[in-house]
DNA sequence: TAACGTTCTTTTTTT
DNA sequence: AAGAACGTTA
């Protein structure tokens, strides 16, 4: 991380010790970098790229392959740190990044697809697969939905096409699965939707079937890098040796002690038989790690030495050995989060290190919420970075929705979606009628919402079912002319937002969480105008320096207006929690073991190192499998730069159930003499008499109060703890300390909805807020306005009986109800 | 049609 | 413990 001072400063070279030097300089021909984990591999690849450039080298030839979005952000900037030129036309970004920006230029050359297609998540996905189950007759119970999509998934991984895939098939299950990939990939096709897969099997396939297309991109990528070689599936392999066959100048970085995406089609054997690919290839290794204390990295490889398949290779530290890792025992998970508070609390006291320099590493992402109830209450601010993604939370979902079938009225999914959200009156009964009549007369959604008139009696809807359509449909229209327009993407959100009357509903909304939701629009909001401020930068690189013809493009009707909604939407489903990673952030990090990767920090905690969490149950039995659980490990050791916490807990409550837990085996493959227990028997020694009487301290005393780092406010004192630095939440940049609240559940309280795909703050504190259900005995009168939990508000037109039996006809935004009084928790307003 | 209550499933890991 | 899925009720 300290490139950034080297800057320019001095020549390269001094930076870098021979082996990373040679990295650099060997531009030409196929290079094999085995680089060990903290062995500076980043450094190496953004001082070649930025070397390649000093040498004449056009950025416009360059692709760099990263693994994360965040990687590719911090590569492009430093490389222009160095070079000190942007490197105009230098592609870096992740395989999907990269893919994506070749469809949109190129997926017409396959015949059917559209441009101006969209992505689906992994719910979209679901939904999806949910609704051909359903076509097929298949029972879900039977045949989980997840299972058959990994399967799916599996095959695309392998470039297997739903016909390439039934030859091979070779039971019945699998025969079954095929049916199902089949019609799905039916389904997407008609959509005019992509899954995460196919982004990069339908470059392969652009590539493959075009040779013009392949050509061009074989010859405008002289040089290619690729980092984190171990963890490519098969079609990133072929991709990657498709457009690297023609100049041969490929660089692939990597580890296969690293590998831990095995789950989802990594193939470690890419890397170990490079040599093989390319026999003239010159393998460098890094060795020398400048990340972990001594004591860590011999942690770290005493664990990693447990393996049977690996490349045999000893990484090495001038360091001193630095403090031992502790090893602690908790009683319960509790505890254990109580521990790492403390801990945190302690070495902060002591050391003088800031929230930011620890992180809290976990094998699950359940595993978080104790953690943050713990930290909650000490007031100790944390982020996590991973969990429920901010766009998966309904409420972004239902909008994201509107402006996916606005940017692709074939999308059904999104349209099943919002079609009666909020409620117009369109029941189950008269979607199944339109879907089946889309599906059986092979006409779009868009066709039959414009042709309603006509085609309505052919599918027997009602006629309020078919008015209520009829709205939605021009509504919709409304908002894709408005999009045309060339409005900026936060006006159009506020539009679609008002128009459907989503807001409304929300606001109306008293009930739990209606609140939290509105800021999370309002979050929402902030990342349009974010976008909407990267417009011009956007819209060049859309169609930098390829092909497009945005003009005439009749996909993307509407031009740039539209391209920049495109541009959003893919954002949004390509964009993952980790790539908002603050380093600079004072707080402490929680995250997966599987996030952390990439990342490093001062002092690391690892929780639930307990049999069946770590090494999780699911990979216990096959020998495989328990590998890359241990490879896991050893990444999860090596993010810690001076000190390392191992923890686990003796009892752990697992779906509400107390069960007990055996210490990670991961734990017993570390010699004793590595280990610090004494702290455990400390520890041990103030529980009973200690514990809580600590704990007090830590909550209520001033000692630990003022701080000075966030502008006096008060950290400890009492339980009312600021936000830190406060919270300043302008853009996408707004990560309001989410965890720094104490919960009691104040106005000001900020449940979680702490900017871009961070999870959601714990509701503590939140009890009490329920509304009540009507009084009894209200009478309403015409003419009262009425709030309802879910409706919102309204104007009462008529009232029949009094008390709980009145039933009362209420307007509500762009919708009539008739409720009854007792059921339907109305609040005169 | 929607709200509410009961029962069931869920926890790998992510682009 | 929390959420989804289902059935019941008005």
């Amino acid at each position: 991380m300290s490139i950034d001072r080297h800057q320019l400063a001095v020549p390269l070279s001094a930076d870098l010790n021979p082996a990373q030097g040679e990295a650099v300089k060997l531009t030409e021909g196929p290079l094999l970098l085995l680089a060990g984990a903290g062995s500076g591999k980043t450094r190496v690849l953004t001082y070649r790229v930025a070397h390649m450039i000093g040498q004449g080298v056009d950025p416009w030839s360059i692709l760099a392959i990263t693994f994360t979005n965040k990687a590719a952000a911090e590569m492009r900037e430093r490389i222009t740190g160095l070079v000190g030129t942007e490197g105009k036309g230098l592609w870096v970004g992740t395989f999907h990044a990269v893919c994506m920006r070749v469809l949109r230029v190129e997926i017409e050359n396959l015949p059917g697809y559209k441009r101006g297609f969209v992505i689906c998540d992994s719910a979209d996905q679901l939904a999806l697969l949910r609704s051909v189950l359903g076509e097929l007759d298949i029972d879900e119970k039977k045949f989980s939905p997840r299972s058959l999509l990994e399967v799916i998934s599996n095959a695309k991984n392998r470039l297997l096409s739903p016909e390439a895939f039934e030859r091979e098939a070779g039971d019945f299950f699998a025969e079954l699965a095929a049916r199902v990939y089949r019609v799905y990939q039916a389904k997407l096709f008609a959509n005019n939707a992509l899954d995460f897969d196919d982004i990069i099997m339908l470059t392969v396939r652009v590539l493959r079937e075009c040779p013009q297309v392949l050509g061009f991109y074989q010859n405008r990528f002289r040089y290619i890098l690729v980092d984190e070689y171990q963890d490519t599936n098969h079609a990133q392999y072929v991709l990657i040796n498709l457009l690297a066959s023609r100049h041969r100048n490929l660089c692939v970085v990597g580890d296969d002690d690293q590998s831990v995406y095995g789950w989802r089609g990594a193939d470690v054997t890419n890397i170990l038989e490079f040599e093989r690919d390319y026999p003239e290839a010159v393998v460098l290794k890094l060795e020398q790690n400048y990340r972990s204390s001594g004591s860590i990295l011999a942690v770290a490889n005493a664990i990693v030495k447990h393996n049977r398949g690996r490349k045999e290779k000893s990484l090495w530290t001038e360091k001193d050995d630095g403090d031992l890792v502790v090893v602690h025992r908790a009683v319960n998970d509790t505890e254990e989060a109580r521990y790492v508070v403390d801990q945190v609390l302690r070495l902060r006291d002591n050391l003088g290190l800031n929230y930011g320099d620890f992180a809290v590493l976990y094998r699950t992402n359940a595993q978080s919420r104790v953690l943050e109830e713990r930290f909650i209450r000490a007031g100790v601010p944390y982020r996590v970075y991973s969990g429920v993604k901010f766009y998966e939370r309904m409420e972004i979902k239902d909008l994201l929705a509107y402006l996916r079938f606005v940017f692709n009225p074939n999308d059904s999914v999104s349209f099943g979606r919002i079609v009666n959200v909020p409620r117009r009156g369109i029941g189950d009964a008269s979607l199944q009628k339109l879907f089946a009549f889309s599906a059986g007369e092979n006409v779009s959604l868009l066709e039959l919402l414009a042709s309603l008139d006509r085609l309505a009696p052919e599918m027997d809807l009602q006629g309020r079912a078919v008015n209520a359509l009829k709205g939605f449909a021009s509504m919709i229209e409304s908002f894709r002319e408005l999009a045309r327009s060339g409005t900026s993407l936060w006006e159009l959100t506020q539009f679609v937002l008002h128009e459907s009357g989503y807001w409304e509903s929300l606001r109306g909304n008293r009930a739990a969480d209606g609140e939290a939701r509105l800021e999370n629009i309002d979050e929402f909001l902030n990342l349009t105008a974010e976008f909407d401020g990267r417009a011009t930068e956007f819209l060049e690189d859309y169609d930098l320096g390829l092909a497009a013809d945005t003009d005439t493009d009749a996909a993307v009707d509407g031009g740039q207006g539209m391209a920049l909604l495109g541009g959003f939407l893919e954002q949004v489903a390509l964009v993952a929690d980790i790539d908002s990673y603050d380093d600079g952030e004072d707080v402490v990090k929680f995250m997966t073991m599987h996030s952390a990767k990439g990342l490093e920090f001062p002092v690391v905690f690892l929780v639930g190192m307990e049999e069946g969490i770590f090494p999780s149950s699911r990979n216990i039995l096959e020998p495989v499998l328990l590998e890359e659980e241990r490879r896991l490990c050893y990444v999860a050791v090596t993010r810690a730069r001076e000190r390392l916490f191992l923890v686990h807990a003796r009892q752990r409550t697992r779906f509400g159930r107390t069960e007990s837990a055996v210490p990670s085996r991961f734990l017993s493959e570390i010699p004793d003499d590595l280990v610090n227990a004494s702290e455990e028997a400390d520890w041990g020694r103030s529980y009973g008499a200690g514990a809580y009487g600590r704990s007090e301290r830590y909550g209520s005393s001033g000692r630990y109060g003022s701080s000075g780092r966030y502008g006096g406010s008060e950290r400890y004192g009492g339980d009312s703890v600021g936000n830190p630095g406060g919270a300043s939440r302008s853009g996408a940049g707004a990560r309001a300390g989410a965890g720094a609240d104490s919960g009691w559940g104040q106005k000001d309280h900020e449940p979680g909805r702490s900017g871009w795909g961070t999870q959601k703050n714990l509701d503590a504190g939140r009890a009490g807020q329920e509304t009540p259900a009507a009084p009894v005995e209200e009478t309403y009168f015409v003419g009262d306005k009425v709030i309802h939990p879910s409706f919102g508000q309204g104007i009462v037109m008529s009232c029949r009986g009094v008390g709980d039996e009145a039933e009362v006809t209420v307007v509500f935004a762009g919708e009539v109800k008739k409720l009854i009084a007792a059921y339907a928790r109305l609040e005169k307003t």
